[in-house]
DNA sequence: CATTTCACTTGCTTTTTACAAGCAAAAAAA
DNA sequence: TTTTTTTGCTTGTAAAAAGCAAGTGAAATG
């Protein structure tokens, strides 16, 4: 069998060969903040990932213990899919890019009033994040 | 003038668009937390970064801001690297990712004793880090 | 002034990404 | 029961990025 070698032992080195790339923690932002759970929300968010990447994203994702995927037992032609613990983890790695961009980026949208509670308690903001996953 | 067109104004996103690949935040780690400074030791980094690449994501960082590239008045055929506030302040999604990695993967290095110190107290590393750069 | 060091650059191959179109399973409609 | 629609992909092809080996040019060094 063919696994791919790895680059080094460095933790960032790690993180960043399983998703060190434009797509997949955008599709953990969808699952953990953004409630989506389905491949056609995915495929509509405004980034516009192509649909090969995405069903490869969602495999690897799936694969290496980030999201599960299961049928919709109200829909059985669909799949839910829904983060681990170890996806959730992730949660600090995108706030704090959140609250990098917030600062160097004032395009950055503020539409979602997520943006003003990481600004005023990141902490709490990821506590009710998590919250939302534990029930 | 051709700009890059930006696939959206979430941050999560925004942060992705400049450093999400598997080379630029090694090389701002080099920079930040191993004190690296010439070309040549981000090129002996146990990664193996090729040259084309890592002289482009050099430019692209120096271009976005993240370092700053000036001669070495020492020895004036070399270059030092070092790096700004905007690049420093990517210090906390750099730690978060060492914090992940290190709860999910087992064969990470323990020999640099910074994990020690990010398991016990990843804000005062954090500090610790920047204290470097304030002098 | 020839040699070495350092920081790239170039050429070529391989891999990944992007875009458009097509396809199959499951459910709903006729 | 056959057709249509929805959902979640897969395939084909082109473009872009990454990887690898070799080469180049400016600055110091002998």
């Amino acid at each position: 069998m063919m696994t791919k070698k790895i680059r080094s032992n460095c933790p960032v080195s790690y993180a960043l060969e399983l998703i060190g790339d434009k797509w997949s923690l955008l599709i953990l932002r969808d699952i953990i903040l953004r409630d989506k759970r389905f491949y056609h929300e995915f495929a509509a968010s405004a980034e516009g990932i192509a649909t090969n990447i995405l069903s490869n994203r969602l495999a690897m994702l799936e694969s290496n213990g980030f999201i599960n995927k299961q049928r919709d037992t109200e829909d059985r032609k669909r799949y839910i899919y829904s983060p681990t613990e170890k996806g959730l983890d992730l949660l600090p790695v995108i706030i704090s890019m959140m609250q990098w961009s917030d600062k160097y980026n004032n395009e950055t949208d503020i539409r979602p009033p997520l943006m003003e509670k990481v600004r005023k308690d990141p902490k709490g903001y990821e506590k009710s994040i998590r919250a939302k996953f534990s029930a």
